[in-house]
DNA sequence: AAGAGAATGGGAATCAAAATCAATAATCGG
DNA sequence: CCGATTATTGATTTTGATTCCCATTCTCTT
């Protein structure tokens, strides 16, 4: 496990331990398959890929989407996925699949993202909107959609 | 009712008769409140403001959804919104209260809206994924959630 | 005006998500 | 280390938004 990691586990336990919160196997599991996966997961494949129960998937995504570590993402048409907030792993956005449901992280270059950020300030600032954050997703098909000819 | 909103129903007619599909005043009243909404809104939204009961609400967004003129979105919440389809009512991005969930439309420049999509479809055939559309939302408080100190 | 195909709308079924709760595990004080 | 306290787990309901069903009504076509 490399150093950021880590670092990423422990920036997890303090801050769930601020508000009379555990950071147990199973919730670090879960944090650990989110990682791993570098990509927004549905329930049921963090349930899958980290041998837990649902239940406790549910209940331990809300405790960390509440805690300000975890997001839910909506796929395309299909259910909830669920990704590790930008404090965590830093910006990105997405491409999304409008066939399979699939998301796939990417980055965009800094300036534009910024320019963005700018532009939409300005936007919000009109109308009296306090701009927190943006989300910027591409829709199309993925590549093994493509390759399907779906 | 102006010109515009009369080739918008033209429009939406012609798509529908496509696929031995009716417009019925059912389904042109759900089409008038998207349209008169000028923002994403929810199924209850749409039935209330249209006095339609929920199952024709939700048969019809899928019908209308299949033939491209009507568009789902995830909120911030739980519940999905619909909106009519950029065919329809152009391009335009949205404000997304975190604290309500409540959309609203905004226009970014153009300039910046193609920049973005040159960026994006650099980004994605890197990857072999298919770009199509984007979408852009700016997440944060709403002047009413703000007002209220929510 | 009648027949055929669509659409309607109230209610029932579905199923992802949330809540329940007895059993288990972690934390703390001594 | 021990026992008390509090949090967590996970199998099992329960909930609630969405979808399905189907007898009735509507809309086209001839």
């Amino acid at each position: 496990m490399s150093a950021m990691t880590s670092d990423l586990h422990d920036a997890v336990a303090a801050r769930i331990k601020t508000a009379e919160g555990r950071y147990t196997a199973s919730r670090r599991r879960l944090v650990e398959v989110l990682l791993a996966a570098g990509q927004p997961l549905t329930v049921e494949e963090i349930a899958e890929q980290g041998h837990l129960p649902l239940s406790s998937v549910y209940r331990n995504l809300a405790v960390l989407e509440d805690r300000g570590l975890v997001r839910r993402l909506a796929g395309h048409g299909d259910f909830a996925r669920f990704e590790l907030t930008e404090e965590l792993v830093g910006h990105h956005d997405h491409l999304v699949c409008a066939i399979c449901g699939a998301m796939t992280d990417v980055d965009l270059p800094p300036d534009l993202e910024k320019e963005f950020q700018r532009a939409l300030a300005a936007l919000a600032k009109r109308s009296g909107f306090e701009l927190g954050s943006h989300r910027i997703d591409a829709i199309g098909r993925c590549s093994e959609c493509v390759r399907l000819g779906r």
